[in-house]
DNA sequence: TATGAATGAGTCTTCATTCAT
DNA sequence: AATGAATGAAGACTCATTCAT
């Protein structure tokens, strides 16, 4: 179980948390029992072939302590997607360097995020299974959004100073994003077999030749 | 309802077929109307969020009927994914052809899949939803690993007669086929609104970029 | 299938049978293919777990053929029900001597009985099964009641004339019709192997013993 | 329902029960109140008349409990089974004195059984409805087999040290057993309407008076 | 007569959620 | 906080029966 630290903290941080007023310290461990339990058996089997049931018996405690902590099971994956998606973006934003140029910045947070998605397996396991459930479609892809938000100002950025190829920087955005969700996809399935930095290395790689506007700006960022 | 064209005859003749052995045109055209209506719902909410009743609604029939025609839920779903898996398979060998070189072959697999999964929307939605679910994963991954194998062989090809960047040609595949998965996806979700063929080009183009082993050879490719 | 000979001409007899009103020849002949039919699977599975589709395929016809010839499962069972019933009176008065003293006579009918209930195999396995189904329980009595009160007037009779011991008649008769159903089911089900002409006489030195004032008379009765 | 003292304490200990592990001591009485609710059902209409619905509508809790204590409706019927063949062997094994001579042995087991028969009357009904369900024979016919089987021992006994009749054991045995089995299925339906310790009497003597090698035997006997 | 498609009430079972203790 | 018993709304699937042809 390799989530065990990533995962570990969620449950204090912010007014998402739900469950009763103010937790005791053995109260928190508890919730964190069952939010990893879960983030568990949502990867394995996703969210609607795992049973509230599963969750506590894998925690090891009774079924009804479940709503203690939790008003319902939807509220729980709830509070797994927040948590993560803001790890997501502090990774990002401690990654990217503020004073780098455009197209080395777009190739930090590509790598970062492989990173992060490594270490929170269970957690991106558990989106690519319910990607798109229609309940959660909302809340999942938000996060991403921003992500994609920030890359196609820095394309735009890039395309201004000349470093950045002149295409629709929408399409190139997405395009970044979806090299890095399936790319991690494929890490985390075993499809694709490689330590996770080298993996990086590879997609920031694959990136920045798709956007660079020649070789030579290419080879700069890459060497950056 | 695009698809209704594309999924028409998906019913002729074999042994995929559940409940009676040989089926009269009415009974055709009957289990039609059930494929078709499972195929949008699946595709609106999920395979488990589709209720057989839902199902006999939208095709205005009885409960009991679905059962004549399907052994159950999952041999209907099981009949779906193995048509349009055919389908894309036809649409690509169609669209590629065996006398150009690699490059060229694998943007013309590339623009033909984009086609096809918009033309076939609600299956391929299908899909994205159901994406991982442990009993599918098989049925559904096989299909586009075929791909994947042909995508390959072609890039080492391309790398052998040096046209195609020297990387990992497994890597570069894998690439290659989430661009279009993912692009496809934004296409028919709305994200990305543009002319299917207008999108084919970019995604092409995109491809193309990122294997080519220079500026020049992917020029002459994209103007073949 | 040795039950074949025995069921046949089930139709005609009397109005019990259900319907259409007169059936031709080829009618008579479908028909009775789905009372064998019917029966045999009865007897191999019971009432309740016998399908109207087990029934028809087993006759090689279409389902709808089967509420030509029957108003619906109900009135087939009791069809077959009344017949075999009506086969079984007429063996056993055909064997009981109307002249024999009352012991000779019950134990020809018990012979008569076992003998019968080999030769309708199938019909007997079946009221085996659906024994005391509460809707058909009535049905079923009825018969083995007649012959019950028949014996209970041949024990009076007996003990009368001091051939028989001095027991509640009704007590007795009961038993004799058991010891026959009994033995007939075990023989029928193989639990006891030996041709029905023997076991029909060790029930009827069974029966004889039973009764019999002393050993005397059972000596001569079973010489008889 | 005169049965309830005979089938309480059914549940006690072992890995017969379904649902949890350890009932507590209320657990144990719903469970209890379940299986005791079922007996009738199956008493009355047979088991597969039976719904689960109807079984806690009886004991007047809620559909989803019946999953609590039983895995499914055929786990409680085996449950139901083992205990009272149990119950009855028990019973036969108090009654039948070791020391006694084997004709002795064979009435008193006689005796015992019809009395068990009477105060598990539920569940014998029941035994009688489900007879020869291809399910269930076995699991019920075992039971009374090592009872023949006890039987078959005694009349070779019997017949070693001059006691009983020479004739096949197994056919004797067989017709003890059948006699019980009827006479009790009489009184419990009302058929046979007198107390059952006079019928269990008039059972034992027809028994004896059917293996006994003479009066003299058979009157020892009756007077022990 | 014969076919096989169509109907829908009824059945078992699952599981999120609530509740008494 | 913690337990585990209790609830009941669904949902998949079956099958006797009806119907158009």
């Amino acid at each position: 179980m390799p989530m065990a630290k990533a995962t570990r903290q969620l449950v204090d941080g912010d007014g998402a948390a739900a469950g009763p007023r103010r937790l005791t310290a053995q109260g928190l461990e508890r919730k964190q029992q069952l939010l990893d339990s879960a983030a568990a058996l949502f990867a394995e089997r996703g969210y609607a072939e795992t049973r509230v049931l599963d969750i506590v018996r894998r925690a090891g405690v009774a079924k009804g302590l479940f709503y203690w902590y939790f008003e319902n099971k939807e509220a729980l994956f709830r509070e797994l997607v927040v948590h993560h998606r803001q790890a997501l973006r502090k990774a990002q934003a401690a990654a990217m360097d503020p004073d780098a140029e455009p197209l080395l910045r777009i190739r930090q947070g590509v790598e970062a995020t492989l990173a992060t998605m490594s270490s929170h397996a269970h957690f991106f396991a558990m989106l690519q299974v319910e990607n798109l459930d229609q309940r959660f479609a909302d809340l999942l892809v938000r996060g991403s959004e921003i992500h994609v938000a920030d890359t196609i100002r820095l394309i735009k950025e890039g395309i201004a100073d000349g470093t950045i190829r002149e295409e629709e920087p929408e399409l190139l955005a997405l395009g970044v994003n979806s090299a890095v969700a399936y790319y991690g996809h494929f890490h985390r399935t075993g499809r694709v077999q490689m330590p996770i930095t080298d993996l990086a290395e590879f997609v920031g790689r694959y990136v920045v030749r798709v956007l660079a506007v020649d070789d030579e700006i290419a080879d700069r960022v890459l060497r950056a």
